[in-house]
DNA sequence: CCTCCATGTTTACAGGAGAAACTTATGCAG
DNA sequence: CTGCATAAGTTTCTCCTGTAAACATGGAGG
């Protein structure tokens, strides 16, 4: 066969191109059924091979996990460099651009929140959902600074912003906004009377 | 053995005694790895027997999840009924209600906004979720009437409550609302936000 | 009383997680 | 350059799961 030299005895990064094979698999498969021998499969290796890599499927799972938080920071934070004028126009469009990456990456985002994505025992996994939070919380508390956001405890409204946002991109995924319930644009609408809550600007 | 007849051949409700031993097992396992097999082993039956009453796995967990949705309405009628003066203070406790509900049942609160527990292929679920949802409209339009909530869509009010519960939920099971982030009391002063946002009186 | 059928059990098979033993190539010491 | 230690693959094995098929049992109706 030809196929013998395709590709070496030893694939180079097979850590990467595993990691890769996976995140395409979540942005795609909606069935969220992840087979670490379907990522082996499809990534051209055997079937134990991964566990070089890799402890086990969970350790591979945190680590895309980890990777989903650092992704989502960055298109938070891109989302806020647009140069709006008002910082709620900026937590606006910092929201609207999580709910858009839980959009886009259904499978990958409810892993960043599942059970299998244990945080209490991966310190980087950890570490990489609090400064993502941070981010949120730098907006919030930079709104304070500018008069925007009422000064009320910053942690209450980081819990209501946070809750507000996962809680949208959670149940967009789970196509629950419904328009028979919800009306046609609910992401932003319900972003809007939260914000009348957090704002000074009545 | 004397066990052989501890049980008759025929259990009786054995559709009932599953259900019950899966409910159980999913107010008490957090690691949601969830095993018809094991089911069935707790139960006391063969691996097979579930077969004879639910198509497949997904079937039972799709009827938990029903399940699930009947009970949850219930804790947040019996939270509103307690004769609580302002709709404000009912839907705060009808909130309560829903994230205690969740932190009590954490597996199947998962479950039920689980892909496991497909809506759309399942009308009796997907009725029990609009039923459950409904509660939260039936006290928004009463509190828009009451002149307690802003004249704004019903629907924004109940995209934006409906996805603060739910977000607040999955982040307390998901052990995200700690208190280095979000204070020490994050469910109720989170609701707050919202709802002086979805409130008149300012 | 006998027979049917719902509801059980046993057996069988495919596919996944993960461990262990084996193989290959690569980098480094001499 | 030679040769070996080792990292990185592969094969093989065991145990577990979901699910189908064949078989067994016992209670209800003729």
């Amino acid at each position: 066969m030809s196929e013998t030299r395709d590709r070496p005895y030893h694939h180079g990064d097979l850590r990467r191109a595993l990691i890769d094979t996976a995140l395409n698999m979540l942005a795609t498969d909606q069935n969220w059924a992840f087979t670490l021998r379907e990522v082996a499969r499809r990534t051209g290796v055997s079937h134990a091979a991964p566990y070089k890599h890799f402890r086990d499927r969970e350790t591979l799972l945190r680590e895309l996990a980890r990777i989903g938080f650092v992704r989502l920071g960055k298109s938070m934070t891109e989302a806020m460099s647009l140069g709006l004028p008002s910082t709620r126009a900026q937590f606006m469009a910092a929201a609207q651009a999580c709910i858009g990456f839980a959009c886009q990456n259904p499978g990958l985002y409810r892993l960043m929140f599942s059970s299998d994505a244990d945080k209490t025992i991966d310190p980087s996994l950890h570490d990489a959902a609090m400064k993502t939070f941070g981010i949120l919380l730098g907006l919030l508390e930079r709104g304070q600074r500018d008069g925007s956001f009422r000064p009320v405890a910053v942690s209450a409204l980081a819990a209501a912003g946070w809750a507000q946002v996962h809680g949208l991109a959670m149940l967009a995924i789970s196509h629950q906004l419904l328009e028979e319930k919800v009306g046609s644009a609910p992401v932003p609408a319900a972003l809007d009377v939260l914000l009348d809550g957090m704002c000074c600007t009545d």
